[in-house]
RNA sequence: GCCCCCGUAGCCCAAUGGCAGAGGCAUACCCCUUAAAAGGGUCGAGGUGCGGGUUCGAAUCCCGCCGGGGGCACCA
C-alpha cells in the first residue's frame, strides 16, 4: 500500500474486520488453486475465443503460421503431446502477443492401423474408436490451454477431407507421378501390408517392429525420385531454419552420388547393358560382371545350362528377410549365368554372375565388378575364385593377397591411356574417352526410391482408380469423388493379405467410367503419410469446396513459419510433405517450394533414463500429473526442464517446484493488484526494480525468439524474486515499478502458464484475456546501468575491479586501469600490451 | 566402416572468445510458527571428460583421444 494511503479494492472490502479475519481473507485471496483457475478460465476462454485467426483481407498485420505436427488419435493425450504442444504454444502465444495475425490450427491424422485393430477386437467400426478418441483429445487440448484456432479443425478420415486426397492423387496420376509397377516390395507379416522404404527401419516395420520380408507385388508408387535433385538442392533454403541433424538425415536418405554410366556388350544380346559406377577410373580393373537376381535382365540372359541353378538361387534370395539380407557379415552368394560381357575399353570377356549384393532398384541393377578396389567385389571374387587385377597403385598391399580392397587414390596402372594419372584426372579422362565412343557418360544417381503408397488395409483413403479389362487403369472422374469406404466392421477387417475392401463385392464391382463395361475398383488404400503430406494447406479453410485448399488463402498464410514435431519424422513425413509441396508448386497451386521455413524437434519425455512403456511400468500419466499439479505447472515443468530439443527425464524434474514458483508469481501479481490500479505512471517507480523489469523483458524477448525457453523461464523467476523483494523489503507493493513488474510478468508468463497469468492479469485490474495484452517493450534507457564493474587483469589474472560508466572510452579506461595501485603492484615497468574491451575488461600483459 | 551431435556442481542446466554460475532440484542451516505445513531467506560444493595447440585471454576456436547419443551402411 502506498504511503499516501491510496485505496485498493482489497483494502476497501476488508475494512471493519478484525485483524485475524483480515489475515484469513488475505490468505484465502492469495491461495493458489490451479484446478479452480482451470475451471474458471476454461469457461471464459470458450466465450472469448482469443485465438481466432483474422480472415480479413484488409488486416494489414504481418501473418505468422505456427503448426504442430497433428495428432494421431490413439487415445488420450500423453506426456509427449504435452511437451510438443506446450512448446508450439509458446511460439504461437508469443506471436499473438507481438501483434501478428497468427494461424495456429488443430486437426487429427485420423486414418491408420490402430483404429482398425481396435475395431476388429471390439467388433466395431474404426470410425467409432477414432472419433471417440478425437473428442477425448479435443477436450484435453482445451484443458491444456493450447492456443488453437478451433475453427480450423479437420480430420483426415472425414470424407470431406479425403475427397481431396483422392483428387490430388488423380492430379499426380495425370502427371505420371503416380504409377503402378511390379517388383519385390517390403511386406510386414504382422500388419499384413506392404511398406515404403522409409517405413522399414533396420529391416523391421517402423510401426510394429516385425521383421519385414520381400514379396513380389504390383503396387502404386509416387515418383518422388523425379524430385530427388530438387529435394536435395532446396535444402539450402532450410539451412539455419531446420536442425542440422534433420538436414543431414535427409541428405543421407536421398543419397546423391556422382559417377558414370558405362555400356557393356553382352555376347549374344543386341542391346548393350548399362551399368552405373562411381569409379569409372577403375574400368580396366573390371574382371567380372554382376546382375541383381531379381532384375529382368538376369532372367533374360541366363544360359540354358545355368537356368536351373539360377532359378533355385533366385527363389532362395526371395525368401530372405531384410534382416538376413542386410547382415553385414553375410557370406557372398551368387550363381554364374553362363554368359559373358565385353569390357568396352579393352575388349576382355568377363563372366556374368547373378548375386544378391547387387540391388535391382539402384542404378541399372547391374554392375561391373572391380575386386581390387571394391571390398564387396573382392569378397565375391574370393568366394568364387575370380581374378583380381590392381589398376590403382595406392601403396597398400595387394588386395588379392590380403583380402582388403584398396579404395584410395594413387597412380593408375594396367589401364592403357589412363596409366600414370591420379584418380580425379583418370575419372575425367575415361569419361571423355567413353563419351567420344558413345559407350558411356557422366551421371548422377540417388539412393532414394519411389514412394510405395498402396496399403492392403481398410482404414485409409481409397485409391480412386477403376481397373477395366479393356481400358486398363481408369481414374474415377472428379465429380464422382469422394470414393467413400464401404461400411465394413469387426471381423470383416481382419488382415488376410489382401485389402479388406476386396471382400466388399458391391463396392468393388462398378461400371468402367470410360467404356461402361464391367470393372473393379482398386481395393488398396493409401499410406496415411499421403493424408498428412498436404494437411497444412487445408487448414487455411478446412471447409473449402472449390479444391483441396483455397489457393488465395494459402498465398496469404503460407509457408509455415514454425513447424514443431518429433524427430521421428525426419525423413518420413517431412520428405513426403516437401515432395508434395514441390509438385503443387509445379501445378501452380502454391507459390513456395518449401512448406516449413523453420523446424523445431522437441525431445521425448522419458522416465528414469528410459522411454516410458507399459512393460517397464515406468509410464507417467498426463492426466494424473495435471490433477496433482495443475496444467500450468506441468507446462512450466516441460518448458523449464531444458532446451526444447533435449529429452526430459521426468525423474529429474519437479512439477511440485514449478507449482511453487507459479504460486510465488501469483502472489506477486495479487499483491501488486491489491496495492495499485492500472494506469500507474511507471516512470515514477523504483528505478532499481524498473531496470530489472526492462532488462528481463529485453532478455526474455531474445530468448523466446531463439527458442531458449528454459532460460526465459529462469529470467521470469528472477523477476519474480526481485518483485517479491521490492514488495517485502523495498519500496512496497504500491510502487508503480512493482505493478510494472507484475504486469510484465503476467504477459510473459502467459506463454507458458496461461491460467495463472490470466488470473494474475485480472487481479491486476485488467480485462481478459492476457493472451492479447501485448508484449512489453523494453526501454533502451533502462537497459544501461549507471555503473558497471570493470575487471582489470594482469596476465589474465583478475587484480582489480573498477566501477566505471558504461560509456567510458577505451583510452580513459586504459588510463584508469594503469593508474590502479593494485595493478601497479604487479607491474614492473611499462606493459608490453594492454587489451581494452570497454567497459567490462582490461587485460594488461606485463 | 562413413557422417553428425553432445560431455560444465550430487542432479537438470546457464554462460558461444573476456571475472566459470543465471535459474531450478536435492542437501544443510536461518527467519516466521505453540508446533508442523505453507511461506521467506542463506550457505556450501566443480575449474568445464582427457591431452595438446591457437590467443593477451578458451567451457567456447583447432587437432588427437576417451565416454555417451544419433543417422547411413552390400547403394556399385
Amino acid at each position: 500500500m502506498g504511503p499516501d494511503g491510496s485505496r485498493s479494492s482489497a483494502q476497501t472490502y476488508t475494512e471493519g474486520r478484525n485483524v485475524s479475519e483480515r489475515a484469513d481473507m488475505r490468505r484465502e485471496e492469495q491461495h493458489y488453486d490451479p484446478q479452480a483457475l482451470q475451471v474458471k478460465w476454461g469457461r471464459r476462454w470458450e466465450e472469448l475465443d482469443p485465438f481466432r485467426a483474422a480472415d480479413d483481407p484488409a488486416d494489414t498485420r504481418e501473418k505468422r503460421y505456427m503448426l504442430d505436427m497433428f495428432s494421431y488419435p490413439s487415445g488420450d493425450l500423453h506426456m509427449g503431446h504435452a511437451e510438443a504442444f506446450g512448446i508450439g504454444d509458446v511460439v504461437a502465444r508469443y506471436w499473438v502477443q507481438k501483434g501478428y495475425n497468427v494461424l495456429h490450427p488443430v486437426g487429427w491424422d485420423s486414418f491408420g492401423l490402430p483404429a482398425e485393430n481396435a475395431a476388429i477386437k471390439r467388433n466395431a467400426h474404426p470410425a467409432e474408436w477414432t472419433y471417440a478418441n478425437i473428442e477425448t483429445q479435443a477436450a484435453s487440448f482445451k484443458r491444456y490451454g493450447v492456443s488453437f484456432d478451433w475453427s480450423t479443425r479437420l480430420h483426415t478420415s472425414d470424407a470431406s477431407y479425403y475427397r481431396w486426397t483422392q483428387w490430388l492423387f488423380l492430379r499426380f496420376f495425370e502427371r505420371g507421378l503416380a504409377y503402378r509397377k511390379g517388383g519385390l516390395v517390403n511386406w510386414c507379416p504382422n500388419d499384413q501390408t506392404v511398406l515404403a522404404n522409409e517405413q522399414v527401419v533396420g529391416g523391421r516395420c517402423e510401426r510394429c517392429g516385425a521383421e519385414v520380408v520381400r514379396r513380389e507385388l504390383t503396387q502404386w508408387y509416387f515418383k518422388i525420385t523425379e524430385y530427388a535433385d530438387r529435394l536435395l538442392e532446396d535444402m539450402t533454403q532450410l539451412e539455419g531454419g531446420w536442425p542440422e541433424r534433420v538436414l543431414s538425415m535427409q541428405r543421407n536418405w536421398i543419397g546423391r552420388s556422382e559417377g558414370a554410366d558405362v555400356d557393356f556388350v553382352i555376347e549374344g544380346r543386341d542391346e548393350p547393358v548399362t551399368v552405373y559406377t562411381t569409379r569409372p577410373d577403375t574400368l580396366y580393373g573390371a574382371t567380372f560382371f554382376v546382375v541383381a537376381p531379381d532384375a529382368p535382365l538376369a532372367e533374360e540372359i541366363v544360359s540354358d545350362g545355368q537356368r536351373a541353378a539360377f532359378e533355385a538361387y533366385r527363389a532362395e534370395v526371395a525368401k530372405l528377410s531384410d534382416i538376413d539380407r542386410l547382415s553385414t557379415d553375410k557370406e557372398k552368394t551368387g550363381v554364374f549365368l553362363g554368359r559373358y560381357a565385353i569390357n568396352p575399353v579393352n575388349g576382355e570377356r568377363m563372366p556374368v554372375w547373378a548375386a544378391d549384393y547387387v540391388l535391382s532398384d539402384y542404378g541399372h541393377g547391374a554392375i561391373m565388378a572391380v575386386p581390387a578396389h571394391d571390398q564387396r567385389d573382392l569378397d565375391f571374387a574370393r568366394a568364387f575364385d575370380l581374378p583380381v587385377r590392381v589398376v590403382v597403385h595406392t601403396g597398400m598391399a595387394d588386395p588379392g593377397e590380403t583380402g582388403v580392397a584398396t579404395s584410395g587414390d594413387g597412380e593408375m596402372v594396367n589401364s592403357g591411356p589412363l596409366d600414370g594419372l591420379d584418380k580425379t584426372s583418370a575419372i575425367r579422362r575415361i569419361i571423355e574417352i567413353l563419351s567420344e565412343r558413345g559407350t558411356g557418360k557422366a551421371t548422377v544417381n540417388f539412393r532414394l526410391r519411389d514412394w510405395l503408397l498402396s496399403r492392403q488395409r481398410f482404414w485409409g483413403c481409397p485409391i480412386p482408380i477403376i481397373h477395366c479389362v479393356d481400358c486398363g487403369e481408369v481414374p474415377v472422374p472428379d465429380e464422382q469423388l469422394p470414393v467413400t469406404l464401404p461400411d465394413l466392421r469387426g471381423e470383416a477387417l481382419a488382415p488376410k493379405g489382401v485389402s479388406p475392401l476386396a471382400s466388399a463385392a458391391d463396392w468393388v464391382e462398378v461400371a468402367c467410367p470410360k467404356c461402361g463395361g464391367p470393372a473393379r475398383r482398386d481395393t488398396d488404400t493409401m499410406d496415411t503419410f499421403v493424408d498428412s503430406s498436404w494437411y497444412y494447406l487445408r487448414y487455411v479453410d478446412p471447409d473449402y469446396e472449390g479444391g483441396p485448399f483455397d489457393v488465395e488463402k494459402v498465398r496469404q498464410w503460407g509457408p509455415i513459419d514454425q513447424y514443431v514435431g518429433g524427430v521421428e519424422h525426419a525423413i518420413l513425413h517431412l520428405l513426403y510433405s516437401r515432395f508434395f509441396t514441390k509438385v503443387l508448386h509445379d501445378m501452380g497451386m502454391v507459390d513456395f517450394t518449401e512448406p516449413f521455413t523453420r523446424l523445431l524437434n522437441q525431445g521425448q519425455v522419458i522416465n528414469q533414463g528410459k522411454a516410458m512403456s507399459k512393460s517397464l511400468g515406468n509410464g507417467v500419466d498426463l492426466g494424473q500429473q495435471i490433477d496433482a499439479f495443475g496444467v500450468d505447472a506441468v507446462r512450466l515443468t516441460m518448458i523449464f526442464a531444458g532446451p526444447p530439443e533435449d529429452d526430459i527425464d521426468w525423474a529429474d524434474v519437479s512439477p511440485a517446484a514449478s507449482q511453487k514458483f507459479l504460486a510465488r508469481a501469483f502472489r506477486v501479481m495479487t499483491d501488486a493488484g491489491a496495492a495499485s490500479a492500472p494506469g500507474a505512471d511507471f516512470a515514477t517507480g523504483d528505478l532499481e526494480l524498473r531496470r530489472i523489469v526492462h532488462r528481463t523483458v529485453d532478455e526474455v524477448t531474445k530468448l523466446v525468439e531463439t527458442h531458449r525457453f528454459n532460460v526465459a523461464v529462469a529470467r521470469m523467476m528472477e523477476l519474480t524474486s526481485a518483485a517479491r523483494k521490492a514488495i517485502d523489503s523495498g519500496p512496497g507493493a504500491a510502487d508503480p515499478a512493482v505493478r510494472e513488474a507484475a504486469e510484465a510478468l503476467a504477459v510473459m508468463l502467459s506463454l507458458v502458464a496461461p491460467y495463472t497469468a490470466e488470473e494474475g492479469w485480472e487481479r491486476l485490474g485488467h480485462q481478459a484475456s492476457v493472451a492479447r495484452a501485448g508484449w512489453p517493450v523494453a526501454e533502451a534507457g533502462l537497459l544501461v546501468e549507471e555503473a558497471v564493474t570493470c575487471v582489470v587483469q594482469v596476465a589474465g589474472k583478475v587484480r582489480d575491479r573498477l566501477e566505471v560508466s558504461p560509456e567510458i572510452s577505451e583510452d580513459d579506461l586504459r588510463a584508469l586501469a594503469l593508474a590502479s595501485e593494485k595493478v601497479q603492484g604487479f607491474l614492473s615497468g611499462a606493459p608490453r600490451k594492454v587489451i581494452v574491451r570497454a567497459p567490462k575488461l582490461v587485460n594488461i600483459v606485463p
